[in-house]
DNA sequence: CACGGCTACTTGACAATACAAAGTAGCTGT
DNA sequence: ACAGCTACTTTGTATTGTCAAGTAGCCGTG
């Protein structure tokens, strides 16, 4: 089952909305990502997301040791990001609107 | 607000699930993703669609003159089709479950 | 009868982005 | 010393939506 082409656009904005949570970093990221359902994301997949938010403005980041392992980055949502979130949580909502119509009936 | 990012692989879906209806051409299909909330679907967006599922054989295609304008092609979905189309849904509706759980709060 | 406007499909170039695979590297316990 | 976990990076690839422009048949109006 790999519809991978209906993960575009999502990943950036649920990445982004876990970060709004509160401060955290790439790898703690991950496992809370497959907490909620988001099984097989990889690495390759979550980190590149994430050095695009950076640049983009969305979250800021800070460098910090682990107790575990190698160096983390830790990240933080800015204004831009929760602006950016709320126009996110915007389009998802029209799109998924249609879509549920179109797919499982009209209820409208 | 251009999220086109999140109609990729969600397009493939909900034009297949307007083909299952019953036959029906491009341009039909066009209005009718319009109006349930696809507003700014181009021409160019929609045709390399039904190219695509016609090549991957989920639907099936048939040629006939329209009474007001150029030639028309209709489209019936397959066996094939009907498949993709069920596989598509749970996929749907998995990634769905899991981006609400992350955007808009907990709920399990 | 030319022309705008609607129907209807095609094509080419382009930009995003998810993903796999491989690599680097620190820490812990055996 | 080595396996296994944490943690981030990089490169390459394929898919797909979108824009723009083009082709073409039909209609009504001036």
């Amino acid at each position: 089952m790999d519809d991978t082409q209906l993960m575009k656009g999502i990943l950036e904005g649920c990445v982004l909305s876990v970060i709004a949570r509160g401060e955290t970093y790439g790898y703690e990221i991950l496992t809370e990502m497959e907490r909620v359902g988001f099984d097989d994301l990889g690495e390759g997949t979550l980190y590149p997301v994430l050095t695009r938010l950076d640049k983009n403005g969305y979250i800021s980041c800070r460098k910090a040791k682990s107790p575990l392992g190698p160096i983390r980055k830790y990240y933080t949502i800015t204004d831009t990001g929760r602006e950016r979130l709320e126009g996110f949580k915007k389009s998802y909502s029209k799109i998924t609107d249609s879509t549920n119509k179109v797919l499982f009936g009209e209820s409208n």
